[in-house]
DNA sequence: GCGACAG
DNA sequence: ATCTTGTCGC
């Protein structure tokens, strides 16, 4: 007889979110307590047209934001963006990459939501209950919540409100002065506070912290020269 | 019913 | 997410 698999990627949108309901109830947000020499990011880059995304993981050093280590990887696409949903169209490629880093990061930055989200399991969450690590979500917009108006000085910061029920389930941060803030929320294993001191200490001369901003450049390479190597074996066939 | 809606 | 070079401005 089979066993019954713990998680599945490849379902419809209703059991998706069954699967997110059920997920949600291990998210545990509490205040880090390791130290953080790694941090590391997880972002990924899609080519409709081959029906293919291309993952990325990044690590950096805490302490000058370098990069130490980095790791690809290429996936068939098995689910539409639906917002709510984004963790089955995008996570199974992040998570192949983080399979291939030599250096295991101590905290996960991940592009997307944390805790704001309609059943509290966005991309970030749902990624940290898997690795069982701490990661928390940087998103460049918002998803649900109502965000505080705040100062436009790096590092100045305001909540986050789900006006449902009153509860702070993230935070408007400025990593850049004068640009559009940052919508960030614990993932899983540490608290708001850390989401905000990580994504602020993460930044460097851009918008985007360092480690997602490094992932994201990589999983644009990755497509680009995926797509390249996918030209050359087209165009022979097409030179007689 | 209407508008919003991570990437 | 993606199509895309240079350019105007803090």
């Amino acid at each position: 007889m089979g066993i019954r698999p713990i998680h599945r990627w490849q379902v419809r949108p209703c059991t998706a979110m069954r699967i997110q309901a059920r997920l949600a109830r291990l998210v545990c947000i509490r205040p880090m307590t390791c130290q953080i020499q790694f941090v590391g990011g997880l972002d990924c880059s899609f080519d409709q047209g081959l029906g293919l995304a291309f993952g990325a993981a990044v690590v950096v050093d805490a302490n000058d934001l370098r990069p130490v280590d980095y790791a690809i990887s290429a996936s068939r696409i098995h689910f539409p963006y639906v917002p709510g949903l984004l963790s089955f169209r995008e996570a199974p490629a992040m998570l192949k990459a983080f399979k291939g880093l030599k250096t295991v990061p101590d905290l996960i930055l991940v592009d997307g939501q944390g805790i704001a989200h309609p059943r509290r399991l966005g991309i970030a969450s749902h990624i940290g209950i898997l690795l069982d690590r701490p990661t928390i979500g940087c998103a460049k917009g918002l998803l649900i919540g109502s965000p505080s108006l705040i100062g436009q000085q790096k590092g100045d910061h305001g909540p986050i409100v789900d006006l449902d029920t009153g509860q702070v389930i993230g935070a408007g941060v400025r990593t850049r002065a004068h640009v559009r803030p940052l919508y960030v929320s614990p993932g899983h294993l540490c608290d708001l506070q850390d989401a905000i001191h990580w994504t602020i200490r993460c930044a460097g001369l851009y918008r985007i912290p360092e480690p997602l901003r490094l992932a994201h450049q990589v999983a644009g390479k990755a497509k680009r020269s995926y797509s390249g190597i996918g030209v050359r074996q087209v165009l022979p066939s097409l030179q007689i």
